[in-house]
DNA sequence: AGCACGCCGACT
DNA sequence: GTCGGCGTGCTC
């Protein structure tokens, strides 16, 4: 018997199969984990085929060393999803299967936690008259059959424990115990759901792709719920996954509390054992529903009767680094090879998603009124290019400060929430607010401190720092960013005798800082909430009538494509914060560009008309969901090195431009936005293409880049963030 | 990835 | 003369 083995190493140089005998000792099963001989030492390996003859040299075949665990860690299944995961996004096979495994295992240190139990072994002893201990711990053990040391010892007393073992009376067992992950304890209220939300869990129960679009506060938690239970009963899993689960502990509770310990959640808080061991009872099939980020796409578990894709339109569902794959991908390959429903839900699709819905990809199911019944909160735009003209130049808007002093007043509390994101700016006239863009990309141009030019991010090319507006001659002309910081000093200086409190990066490196910046506020009246997007997530604080957005257009004028997109999701979901009881909400939205289409979207909770323009724009400009971006980095710490690989690709893939000469729309090299990173010189080729033969040309792209790679080459579908 | 092999410069 | 620099190539 031979064994095809992956190596556990991460190189291009060793990603493909090496054969191995199997000696008779050995049960060795495809998916089992293994010690192999590699060249002169030993390595981990996944045995991912086996076969009665051996393809390679016989004399140059070593045998398998021995196997790791006696069971195949990898299931079938997820060896497919390696298979589509290698030839979708080009990864090495090993750095695929490490996902698909709790990094606890990998590195060999499994820790499994015992705990001390005690049960009944003499049925009918009877203690001594005055043992009152001894007599009510046999009663509790009859009642019980077994119990904790723990709990026994520290209501008897030890010391009662110990004689009565010693007598033979009870016996000691150890047994390995899960460690659980901390869920905020809830009951379950479970509501009558209204006809829209019966008639999309009826509608919801094919192999297919479902886009449930659901306004915020729709319920759509309550529908993914009973998804989830339909499919239960049917003796189903289920997966479900959500953006940030750290961020948003209601969400784990509410299924906790009605699916108690069938649910296992995975995410990046919990520590290497509790992942190991939440890992294992999916594995194990004692988990039925996982509740996790991104990565619990690869949940180890069997039988799926369904899979969701909660706040689907999430930047978070891309991963960014190493390992680059899209979470909906695999979610689809998954759903299809289990034959169960996908379910992509939001209040804001991503334009791709709807897309793939008008197109008849996906089925689009609809949520159009909330559950209570309640109006959402009115949106009130403010021309910030007003006010300057006004003579008011902070950053807070007249209208903006006097609702704030309506909140004081009234002893509610309110959310700033400020939009920073990325290391770079745009430069923009103070006077008319004209935003410099690219003049052949349309897009905006960023602002690159070191070489004091703006450039754009999709072409590379490079234009003069602005001095003095175009549009109105103004000299007026200001870059950087309004941070969280600036917000509250003046918040502080406004109010001297309010609570305003701060939540970003900065403040909530520590662990449990989210949680203590929103008890806080929670707990304060009048407060003032100053922050960043992960103020912008789920939170449900009744006490919040106001919603303030200081500068709107700060994700608008990214230098990505999705920028107006990102503008729509993130406003939508913040303003849903504001006036979620009794009392009436209201958002003050900033903006230096009040006519700009988003904000006439977005102010009517239009997403449809939204949509329709967004989508409009992509299809001519040739943008995603009508193109393909593709995006190779080079990195070397030598920056000629890297430049010449640059360049021998590049004249390789301008071979292509001939061969695709209608599907490539777009070819240029530059360096990266950041030319330095890591100490690390970076180069990118940025392509644009048609999606007729996207595939190919991307499989041409990557083969090219693969011949050339001896560094780092990174490949990148539709980059949004081109750092 | 890691390790051996191999071919050129400055040292006990 | 030799120790050691890291370029190249191989691992079932």
């Amino acid at each position: 018997m031979f064994a095809k083995v992956i190596i556990d190493q991460d190189a291009r140089a060793i990603d493909k199969e090496f054969e191995y005998s199997v000696p008779n000792s050995l049960n060795v099963k495809i998916g089992m984990r293994v010690f192999v001989p590699f060249g002169n030492r030993i390595v981990q390996g996944f045995v991912v085929g086996l076969s009665e003859n051996c393809s390679y040299d016989i004399s140059k075949v070593k045998p398998i060393n021995r196997t790791i665990e006696e069971f195949s860690a990898i299931k079938e299944e997820m060896l497919e999803v390696m298979k589509f995961m290698v030839k979708k996004n080009h990864l090495t096979m090993a750095s695929i299967l490490r996902l698909f495994l709790p990094s606890q295992m990998r590195e060999g240190k499994v820790k499994e936690i015992f705990e001390t139990f005690y049960t009944l072994k003499v049925e009918n002893f009877i203690p001594k008259s005055n043992a009152k201990k001894q007599r009510e711990l046999i009663e509790i053990l009859k009642k019980e059959k077994r119990c904790s040391s723990v709990l026994l010892g520290e209501k008897f007393g030890y010391g009662t424990l110990k004689t009565l073992q010693q007598n033979g009376i009870i016996e000691k067992e150890k047994t390995q115990v899960d460690r659980k992950p901390f869920v905020i304890e809830k009951e379950d209220n479970r509501v009558q759901l209204n006809q829209m939300q019966k008639l999309a869990i009826e509608r919801i129960k094919d192999n297919k792709t479902y886009l449930l679009h659901g306004v915020t506060g729709s319920g759509k938690t309550e529908v993914y719920m009973n998804l989830i239970e339909r499919e239960l009963s049917a003796g189903k899993n289920a997966i479900m996954l959500v953006p940030e689960i750290s961020l948003t502990p209601q969400i784990m509770s509410n299924f906790k509390a009605r699916f108690g310990d069938f649910v296992a959640v995975l995410h990046s808080g919990l520590s290497a054992g509790e992942k190991f061991d939440e890992w294992k009872r999916i594995f194990l099939g004692k988990a039925k529903i996982i509740i996790g980020a991104r990565s619990a796409i690869f949940a180890p578990v069997e039988n799926l009767g369904i899979i969701i894709i909660d706040e689907e339109h999430e930047q978070s569902y891309v991963s960014e680094s190493n390992p680059r794959y899209f979470t909906h991908d695999i979610a689809k390959f998954r759903a299809k090879h289990n034959g169960c429903p996908l379910v992509l839900g939001s209040a804001t699709p991503s334009v791709e998603s709807y897309q793939n819905a008008m197109d008849g990809n996906y089925e689009l199911v609809e949520l159009p009124i909330r559950a209570n019944g309640k109006e959402l909160p009115a949106i009130q735009i403010v021309d910030m290019l007003g006010e300057i003209r006004q003579g008011n130049n902070s950053i807070f808007s007249n209208q903006l400060i006097a609702d704030l002093v309506e909140v004081i007043n009234n002893k509610k509390q309110a959310m700033i929430f400020i939009n920073r994101r990325g290391y770079s700016s745009f430069m923009r006239c103070r006077d008319c607010g004209y935003v410099a863009q690219c003049s052949d990309c349309d897009v905006s141009l960023v602002y690159h401190k070191e070489d004091d030019r703006l450039k754009c991010h999709y072409c590379g090319k490079q234009y003069k720092v602005l001095t003095r507006c175009p549009k109105c001659k103004s000299e007026n002309i200001k870059y950087g960013a309004v941070g969280t910081e600036q917000v509250v000093s003046k918040l502080k200086e406004l109010f001297p005798d309010v609570k305003v409190l701060r939540m970003d990066n900065d403040t909530t490196s520590t662990k449990n800082a989210h949680q203590k910046i929103l008890n806080e506020f929670r707990n304060t009246l009048p407060c003032i909430l100053v922050g960043t997007q992960m103020i912008a997530k789920g939170h449900d604080f009744e006490n919040v009538t106001l919603v303030g957005v200081v500068d709107a257009d700060q994700s608008l004028f990214q230098a990505d494509y999705r920028s107006t997109e990102k503008t729509f999701q993130l406003i939508t979901q913040v303003a849903g914060r504001a006036g979620r009881s009794k009392d009436e909400g209201k958002v003050v939205l900033q903006t230096y560009a009040p006519r700009h289409y988003v904000y006439k979207f977005v102010s009517n909770y239009d997403y449809k008309g939204f949509f329709r323009k967004e989508a409009n724009i992509r299809k001519t400009a040739n943008f995603p969901p009508f193109s393909r971006i593709i995006r190779l980095l080079f990195s070397d710490n030598n920056e000629n090195y890297a430049r010449e690989l640059l360049k021998i690709c590049y004249t390789e893939i301008e071979k292509l431009k001939e061969k695709y000469s209608s599907e490539i729309l777009y070819l240029d090299a530059m360096k990266s936005p950041i030319k330095r990173l890591q100490n690390k010189y970076r180069f990118q080729i940025i392509l644009r293409i048609k999606l007729e033969k996207a595939d190919q040309i991307e499989e041409e792209v990557f083969n090219i880049a693969k011949k050339t790679a001896k560094t780092n080459i990174f490949l990148e579908i539709n980059p949004s963030n081109m750092a």
